[in-house]
Formats: structure tokens, C-alpha cells, sequence
DNA sequence: ATGAAAGCGCTAACAA
DNA sequence: TTGTTAGCGCTTTCAT
């Protein structure tokens, strides 16, 4: 017994055929009437060998492996600490736990240029597992429409609609988030409220910046739109805002709002007195914008709902064409008031 | 042809046999002489079909299935902020980027209490892949040898001499970097040196105190030796050891560090001018201890040469009871002078 | 209550 | 130059 022992050694160290093998592992074992001393020499000799379930094999035959694949567009361990899938990962890790799946990073999928692609290294890797996670900014549409074709199950994070293809994705509530946001700050008596978004017009940047401009057009909100790099904030930028009547500003990424930090420090404009500054992304724990309002995407929680969703759609519970709406925490106190 | 097409599909398109198909593929037409036009069916047909092959079957055949386990005592991706596992992940994937291998990170194998263990969850999961790598603080011998008494090819990261079993790891060389820091200090002339450790005393913490007391003591330099908490940390307790003569302070631990920049503050204490301050353990990005002089464990250096020796297991490259040392980057300049 | 056998997709040894 | 066949580990159907 060298290599890995496989039913057929069970079997035979306990005297029985491989099927009654097969039957007793996957816990059939009632419903086939198998005799108990039967059971307990199949265990036995199952421990005794050490005997794990071949993954090739299993899903060589059309079984599970109780493996969930997750993809990423980018490396999953950066080399700078930017944990921007780290939250994601653990709420993924935390619900397979719970589930008993086993996760696969594909680390395979990379080719030179350090970007990664389902379908880009020729084998379609992904199906080594019974289903995937996929995560990234990247748009790959027509990777995901084909993987939706050939019927592999997967589940998206982030907002994804693919024209012709039913892709499952959990997604954040931006649109109610960012509708609370103009809300409380419009009770708060703003007239003029700016909106600072970065020159990198991403998915869910785009998302964001449309929500904010609907619901601050309901709420009779005028304010400035600036699309701006975080070099670009500077003091005077921010002078000129103030000097415009603009009174509070939402903010749509944590680098954007360090930038706003400096440039106040700069002009000695203080927040949230003399501006309210509210912002649409997590903060680093530590920093200047440390306790900034913010809105907190429940990455976590959605990585989780990921894993639920795809195991939903192992088993069949769910269909195919479901997606998932997570709801984001409310606006956090810190930088927000009434106008000075 | 809704599911996936096999290579029978696209035998019985292309009209030949299974065996060409896969020989095609493999890119061993030239070594078999496949017929030009025979090689150009194939391909059309694979394309015409969208093939894409099976990985089940592949590693059925093969025994390969391209996945190395990641086992972790801990969860992997933490709930704070604690990026122990981080840098030897990054390591790992950097090395199984480039040598097109996957991860499976073992979540499956955490039980009840948040503990994980190989063979508590009944049956040993890692065998599903190629082989693993076992990171952790924690002490399970048994079950690493155990391990090693199955043949499972397995490489740990950090020391481990387990008695009675072959158990190949890679380890930081701490005792030369140690040496250095020692000669270093001596070097400034300092005669008296203090070496501060944590009272939680694990595998790595031990051996670093060991190597200092053996190379301090070969350089004759004289010191006290405390293990304190961090709260025990505290101005008094610098004052003292001031007073007493000392000039230099070797620190085990960062979290050791922060306290004794807290206590430095509260006394007054210039470092390096009243003080040189060199710590064994790499420092967090940003805090009071940034910039203080440090050996750097080659977390990332030691998860790559994990992945590589674990290859070269699987290839019988390597044999099993090898263990490689990573030598720590020097000292680096920062809180470490002249005695005043 | 248990065994025998087929077949999932693939590769390699052997036949033609 | 190409085809035939066996078998990797597993589950399932059918037969005993």
C-alpha cells in the first residue's frame, strides 16, 4: 500500500466488493439494508489504510469533491497590503468552514503578463472543482457568458450583468446605501452636495456615481461632480469648493478621501464643521480619515452569501439566474453634520 | 452538444480515432507521425466544439492533478488584522504561479472549537492533492509523523525536528542572523545588552533566545535577560535597566517593541541616542516601532522554497527527509548606534 | 444483503 | 500512420 489506497484496497482488506464499499462511504449504507458488522469492517479498514476519496475520480464520475473554486482576476495574496479581497476571502473561508468545502485558489490561470483568465492557459482549470467563486474589477464578460454556457456553476461577487447570459452574482445595495446617505445629509439641512469620484471608472465606481446623481436629483441636492485623481485634490480645489457654497461632500473611495484629509489639513478647513464628508468605501483602520463616515460594503457577509449561493446551486435548490442583494450597513457617525 | 464535448466527440466529428485525438493534443503528433492533414481535422473540429480538456480525467490518468494543499492551524484569512500566514501565502502563490500549480487551502479540516487538525475530521483530506505544505505555531507532532508515516510528500514551514520521523520543513536561520545582530552591537562597543522576550514561549521564540544567549556569550557581552508581557513593559522597568548600564536592547517581538517605544516616551529615553534598539521580528508598516531595525524573516523566500522542495518530492527530485534554512536579510539601520 | 459490470475522459502500450 | 484496448477511482444499475 504505497500510493493511495482506493476502494478497491478497502475492499479487499475487508473481503467485500468494491460497490458495498461505495455504498457504506457515501452514507447509503440504511438505505441499501447494508448489514452493520458489514459497516464496521468497511470502516475499519478504511482507517487502518488512511483511505481518502480520490477528487479525480469523484468528479470524474459525476459526484462532488467538495472542492469550491475561487477565482480572482489578481493575485489573492498581494504583495502591497491592499486587502481589497481579503474581506471577501473571509467571509468565503468562514462559510466553507462552516459547510466543510475546501477552497481552491487557482493560481494556475496566471499567464506572463500576471493576469489571470479562466479560459486563457487553454484548460479550462475551474472544473477541477464542483463549482467556482469569482471575484475582480475586471470585466470579462465573455469569459463568464461561456463559462455560463458550458454550465459550470459559479457564482460572481460584484454587480454583473452579462447581456445574453444568466451569470448568479451577490452584489452590495449601493443604490439604497447611497439613497440613506443623501438622505441624512439632506435632513441635515445640506443645499449643495459635492460628489468626488476617481478617473478610474470601474463597475462599481459607475454604480455608485449614477445612485448618488439620481437620488441627490430627487432630493433637489445641487452640488458639484468632480472626477478627480487624489493628486488632483488639492487645497485650493477644496477652497474653491467651500468658496462655491458646496457644504458636504460624498466621497467615493478611501484613497480619494485620505487626499481630501490633506488637502483640509492644508487650508485649516475643519470636518466635519466646516464640511461634512461622508464616504462610499471602507477605511483603513489606521490614517488620517481613521473614523470617517462611512458606508461599509458588507464584504464579508457577501463573500459568505457567495458560498451559499453556489452550493444552492449544486444541490439545485436555487436556479440557475438567481442573484443575491446584500444590504450595506448604515452610514457610520464620525464626519457628518449639520452645515456651519 | 449542451454538456462539455470529450475527445471522443471530436474523434467521431473528425472521424478518427480517440487515441490520434489525444495524441494531437498532447503535442506528440510529431513524435507519432500524425498525417498533416489529419492534425488540421482535429484542430477544427476542437475548435468547432470548443473543447476543452477534462482535468478529472486528466489526473485520473496521470496521477498529477496540479493541486498543492495549504494546511493552516489558524484561519488563513484572519478576522483582525494579523497578518502571520499572509507573507508565506504570498510566497506560496508567487511559486505556484510560476510553476502552474493550484492551491487548495483546507478549511474542511476545522473543527467545532476553531481548532484545525489533519485527521480530526476523520479522514485525512489532504490526500486529495499532490501534496501540502503545514503551516502553523501550534505542536502536533503525532500527527505529523503520522503523516509522514503514510508517505504523504509534505513540506512544513518553520522548524520541526520531530522526533522519530523524517519530517522535511524550512526554517528561518536565526541563529546566523542573530549572530549578526550580536556582532553588530558589539561592534558599536556596547558591552551591555539586554535581550527582552515574550512569556508566551513557543518553538521560534525559544530558539531565538537560545542563539542570543549563546552568541552573547561567546562575545562576552553581559546583559539581563527579562520575559515580560507587554504590559510589564513598563518606564519603570526601562529606567532601571538605564541605570544598571545597559545600552542595547535586543526585542523578540514587535508587539514587545510597540511597549518599549510607549515606555521610551514616557521616560524621556531618546533611541538609539540613549538606547540602540534592534528587534527580531518584522515590524508593522506604520506605528511608533516604524523604521526600528529589524531582521526580516523571509516569510515570503520560505513559502516559495516550500512549494519548490514539496515539487521536488512529487518528482522524486528531492528526498524526503531534506530540510532547507533561509538566511534572514541582516540587521537594517535604523535604531542601532554607539552606546552614548 | 451483496456482487458484477459499465462507463465517466484521458493516456499509453500494443496491434495493425 | 492510425486504431484498439486497458485501466486510473468512483458511483450506479442490474443481477443475484
Amino acid at each position: 500500500m504505497k500510493g493511495k489506497p482506493s476502494q478497491r484496497d478497502i475492499a479487499r482488506a475487508a473481503g467485500i466488493s468494491q460497490a458495498t464499499v461505495s455504498i457504506v462511504l457515501n452514507g447509503r449504507a440504511d438505505e441499501y439494508g447494508i448489514a452493520t458488522a458489514t459497516r464496521e469492517k468497511v470502516r475499519e479498514a478504511m482507517r487502518q489504510l488512511g483511505y481518502v476519496p480520490d477528487v479525480a475520480g469523484r468528479s470524474l464520475r459525476g459526484g462532488r469533491n467538495g472542492l469550491i473554486g475561487v477565482h480572482t482576476y489578481e493575485r489573492v495574496f498581494p504583495v502591497r497590503a491592499d486587502d481589497y479581497y481579503h474581506e471577501f476571502l473571509a467571509g468565503i473561508e468562514e462559510k466553507a468552514v462552516e459547510m466543510g468545502q475546501d477552497l481552491v485558489l487557482f493560481a494556475s490561470t496566471q499567464r506572463e503578463d500576471g493576469t489571470r483568465s479562466i479560459y486563457g492557459s487553454g484548460t479550462n482549470r475551474l472544473r477541477l472543482a464542483d463549482g467556482a467563486i469569482i471575484l475582480g474589477l475586471e470585466r470579462r464578460d465573455e469569459e463568464l457568458s461561456r463559462l455560463a454556457a458550458e454550465g459550470f456553476p459559479f457564482v460572481f461577487i460584484g454587480r454583473r450583468d452579462v447581456p445574453g447570459a444568466q451569470v448568479p452574482y451577490v452584489a452590495a445595495d449601493y443604490a439604497t446605501a447611497i439613497a440613506g446617505v443623501v438622505d441624512e445629509l439632506s435632513s441635515y439641512g445640506h443645499a449643495r452636495v459635492g460628489y468626488l469620484g476617481g478617473v478610474l471608472r470601474r463597475g462599481p465606481q459607475e454604480e455608485r456615481r449614477e445612485a448618488f446623481g439620481q437620488f441627490a436629483g430627487r432630493a433637489r441636492l445641487r452640488g458639484p461632480e468632480a472626477l478627480l485623481a487624489p493628486e488632483a485634490v488639492t487645497g485650493g480645489w477644496l477652497r474653491e469648493l467651500l468658496d462655491a457654497g458646496t457644504t458636504a461632500l460624498v466621497v467615493e473611495s478611501f484613497e480619494l478621501a485620505g487626499a481630501v484629509a490633506v488637502a483640509a489639513a492644508e487650508e485649516g478647513v475643519r470636518i466635519p464643521g466646516d464640511l461634512s464628508v461622508a464616504c462610499l468605501d471602507l477605511p483603513p483602520v489606521t490614517g488620517p480619515t481613521a473614523g470617517w463616515s462611512h458606508v461599509a460594503v458588507p464584504r464579508r457577509e457577501m463573500g459568505a452569501r457567495a458560498v451559499e449561493l453556489l452550493l444552492g446551486l449544486l444541490d439545485g435548490r436555487i436556479p440557475a439566474d438567481r442573484h443575491e442583494v446584500v444590504t450595506c450597513a448604515p452610514l457610520t457617525p464620525g464626519t457628518v453634520g449639520p452645515p456651519s
